[in-house]
DNA sequence: CTATAGTAGTTGCATTTGCAACTACTATAG
DNA sequence: CTATAGTAGTTGCAAATGCAACTACTATAG
């Protein structure tokens, strides 16, 4: 009557799952990336902290919430909106009220990039991805994706 | 009648299931990472390595099949292989038939090695992801993930 | 056989990331 | 107010990755 830690089998199917998803999400950002630089543009990452940002209220978000957001450690928050700034896609201004914060607020030129740089990385992910599904089936994907994200979150608090 | 590509607008469930997929993945990747460096083990990058020379025929490949199998520029695989057999995990010998050929090999070390980081990360995948779902669940979803797999196998075909 | 193109693998250089130590500020305890 | 702990952000150094150029070999064309 043992039971150790012979967890270590797997099924076919669950084999499958993991693998796959693992797989095919890396192929699907990969992709995005190709076809970003292909079309001359940046970064994903770059485009997450730009959409982020221009899906905040003032186009503005402080270092530390980008980094939640984006799911990026401190330091390379830094680094990234460094990077923006020196391009003139963001500007960074001191916190008002804590004398800690630093904001990252996106400019014109960062909303324009931003556009352009959703028109190839939507129909990647349209191509690719969405395609694949119709109205019914991409609602069943979501659940069973956002059950995963339900430990994440609770992780959190 | 315009129709350009305001394609640009995506449902919630688009969004929520592109989103989620991304931030998912990568929740759990980064929960595995995190893991097998708490328990003092290499990257998991050095895990799907080790594998796949462990399922193949003699416990070795071409470093060209390497990266086909783990989806890494050949610049990498060089370089990861060289860090495997710094530590012995790996050993490295001439292909007898083509030249320009390298076989990776794994070594008893490696086995090991591989067998103790499986235990994390079988553990870490069960937990946040597998058990989310019963075995109708998993099959479903492990169909859903095959269709993006489809487009990428064709993709190289 | 010779020339030419293609493939496998490596390497130098620049960029990016991870880690740990650091500064500067805020929050809490006394 | 002072001490102490905690948080936001930065930075130096080491490791990892991307890119392009390179060597060495194989495959094909003539």
């Amino acid at each position: 009557m043992k039971k150790k830690s012979d967890s270590a089998k797997w099924s076919e199917t669950e084999t499958q799952a993991w693998i796959g998803l693992v797989k095919a999400q890396q192929h699907l950002i990969d992709k995005v990336e190709e076809e970003l630089k292909k079309a001359g543009y940046p970064q994903l990452s770059w485009y997450d902290v730009l959409w982020e940002l221009e899906s905040s209220k003032d186009g503005s978000l402080r270092l530390n919430d980008i980094g939640k957001k984006v799911i990026l450690d401190k330091y390379n928050v830094t680094r990234l909106v460094q990077r923006l700034e020196n391009e003139g896609l963001v500007s960074r201004s001191q916190c008002p009220v804590d004398g800690r914060g630093i904001f990252a607020c996106i400019t014109d030129k960062g909303r324009k990039l931003r556009r352009r740089m959703w028109q190839v990385y939507e129909k990647v992910v349209r191509e690719n991805f969405l395609c694949k599904y119709n109205k019914k089936e991409l609602h069943e994907f979501r659940n069973f994706i956002e059950r995963i994200q339900a430990s994440r979150l609770s992780d959190s608090a």
